[in-house]
DNA sequence: GCAATAACTGACAAAATTGTTAGTGATCAA
DNA sequence: TTGATCACTAACAATTTTGTCAGTTATTGC
């Protein structure tokens, strides 16, 4: 459990008001989440699919995985009816959707510099490439 | 320091090795990196400049996001000709640029729920909706 | 009665991340 | 000579995240 008065607590929650980018960030922090998101966008909807595809999780790690998931309003779970024992779905909301295009591009962005996309620093951002860099001693 | 023998690393490599999107992801957590970047790429080049925009982080920690950020070439740091005590220069490198729209898809993400779109369960995804095609690429 | 199934939870331990404290070197200004 | 600046590093403590182990519910099949 978080503890409220620690200055990690309160640095996250500071950057969380500079930027919406900072709380979306922590969303998908987390060691399995983003491939979580993303099986299930692929119909791998139910506990023991998501097993099968990640065998090295724990059910307790998994359930956890899943609880912030649906915490952050990701995802929704829902009771198969009919089902013995009874089934349970998980279910991408809106904002689970929304989020797996930006995973992609995520995993493209990665993917294309770890396949050898040469690493360079752009021309405009070289030092001495801007007047800004004018070299003045200090005080 | 990783423990190179612990279940949390060999964990976070075999996902790192299923899809890029783990490693994007876990280049991009850390308390400040998001923010650092989008500093950076707004003209906040420097070591202090960063620090005035983040004024709740310390010498230490900022320096640590800095050469975690170096380590994963998403910046360089470079030193400014004839200045006392020498200056150093954040630089994004075009990884790093690539990875600013990312950041603000992101933002842009968060923000729409944040400021209330409806989170709803698309009509195709609710139980009860007929069998879905499964389609699943290797990922 | 006993095992199997699906999907968990609580308590705890291991490991990783984040924050704190103290210190570095070169240079200049007072 | 003292103090200030810039950009750090090492060692350690606090906190958080991740993983492990045992147990739960309710039903069905053998």
């Amino acid at each position: 459990m978080r503890k409220k008065e620690s200055t990690d607590y309160a640095n996250e929650q500071s950057l969380f008001t500079i930027c919406e980018r900072n709380s979306a960030i922590s969303m998908i922090s987390g060691r399995w989440k983003g491939q979580i998101v993303y099986y299930i966008s692929q119909g791998n909807d139910r506990f023991h699919l998501l097993q099968q595809k990640l065998p090295n999780i724990s059910e307790t790690v998994l359930a956890r995985q899943l609880k912030e998931l649906e915490t952050h309003a990701i995802l929704v779970k829902r009771e198969i009816p009919n089902t013995v024992p009874t089934g349970i779905k998980y279910i991408l909301t809106n904002k689970g959707v929304d989020l797996v295009p930006i995973l992609d591009s995520l995993c493209s962005w990665g993917k294309l510099y770890a396949d050898g996309k040469k690493i360079v620093v752009p021309a405009e951002n070289r030092v001495g490439a801007n007047a800004k860099a004018v070299a003045k001693p200090v005080s």
